[in-house]
DNA sequence: CCAAAAGTGTTGACCGTACACCCATGA
DNA sequence: TCATGGGTGTACGGTCAACACTTTTGG
């Protein structure tokens, strides 16, 4: 090894996962209960330390893979965070992942098993250390990424209907939205692969299903189509 | 220590730094002649580990400013390189940060004593490593965020001229605009102050010279405004 | 039969884009 | 006087935003 590596310092260096989840509630972030000191009992973010035969991609999705059981996630670096007095328990640099979880995949009964709870989007409650700074952050990127690429369809199941549809972009950017002008642009994507099924769920009439076709996705990235709704 | 930390393993740590700059010719890129081995003498980006009693970002600003001499230098962090064999020396990860500076504050006798140079955006060489990659993705950050936000202003001194910002924003974009266009939506944004100076240096007729204000750019910001052109 | 959610079109305002000529001046 | 870059206005088309009524059907 050259001298120069030898000179240079360690340090612990973490992932931690900020995890996105969506139902008939609206957009949820899942937080666990903290099980050793310092901030014992506290919420925080599902994280980890990387081992040294690791990418810190593969640490992330190990981290989430172990707790959600979940293989096939949609999961992107957010950020690192190395303040020096960011981790009480030790100098601490982290790197912040968001996952996004379709909830019908994901079982409920491993929340009770890992101390874990999903809390309103609206309604985080205080993190240890810089936590709440990193979920803060991870919203921004989401609504950002929802404007230019359709990464909303990772949080619904593979059919769902455009009412469906409308709440999740509404639970991402917080505001409402007029539904003849919220279908209107979502078909004139032309992503979307209607079904003659309904869902009647949510309704005495039912609202048909639809799916996302990614062929055409990925040819509407490249001509650099604009989702902003 | 809580026993979690001591069972976590400790990893070099580096900052990479994206330099870019302008001036007549073009968006360039400051590269260095690498003086250690593995890929002695190869072209790669500034460098530098982080210690132990440093914040991530005061690492950078270091590494920065030891090579530049500049201290106030807009610098963002951009990402952060994990893949466990991405550096042949040693098991090392990146936190990627860019750099944009005012080539009239940066003095040209630096570069001969760092083995350094600027290379036009459009003609980077063979880096080490992924620097190449991160090059990419700071250009791409760089597209990004001078869609919505002013941030090219950090590239040219406190006065400059509408048609100096043009080029400036044509060598960002790699594209072509219409004068009439861009001088009409520069202009509608509020945030330029007129002078009554000329500056001649580029032709007979002169240019006025204009500065960016900041404050009311803050304000256009909260309302949310976009610099798209 | 009625409550509740799904589905459907039109219009005006604004913004982006395309496009051609005159101006000032140093050489 | 002329070559060079600086400076100016208008018209079209597309996209966004506002807005109200009909349809379906389970209870």
């Amino acid at each position: 090894m050259s001298e120069i590596y030898s000179h240079g310092k360690k340090h612990l260096i973490a992932v931690d996962c900020i995890i996105f989840g969506f139902d008939d509630e609206g957009l949820k972030l899942l937080l666990f209960k903290r099980k050793v000191n310092p901030e014992k009992g506290k919420w925080s973010l599902l994280g980890g330390f990387i081992n040294l035969n690791e990418s810190v991609d593969e640490a992330a999705l190990r981290v989430l893979s172990e707790i959600t059981g979940l293989s096939k996630i949609y999961l992107e670096q957010l950020y690192t965070y190395g303040e020096v007095e960011r981790d009480a328990g030790a100098r601490v640099i982290s790197i912040a992942y968001y996952a996004l979880i379709k909830s019908n995949e994901y079982s409920e009964k491993l929340n009770k098993h890992h101390n874990a709870k999903w809390f309103s989007i609206d309604n985080v409650p205080d993190l240890i250390f810089d936590h709440n700074i990193m979920v803060n952050k991870a919203l921004a990127r989401l609504q950002r990424k929802s404007k230019t690429q359709p990464i909303g369809f990772e949080l619904l199941p593979a059919k769902f209907t455009i009412p469906q549809l409308q709440k999740l972009y509404e639970a991402i950017f917080q505001k409402k939205f007029d539904k003849r002008n919220f279908r209107k642009k979502i078909i004139s994507l032309k992503t979307l692969k209607k079904y003659e099924e309904k869902d009647k769920l949510n309704s005495k009439k039912g609202a048909f299903l639809y799916s996302f076709d990614k062929v055409k996705y990925k040819k509407m990235l490249e001509k650099g189509y604009n989702f902003e709704i």
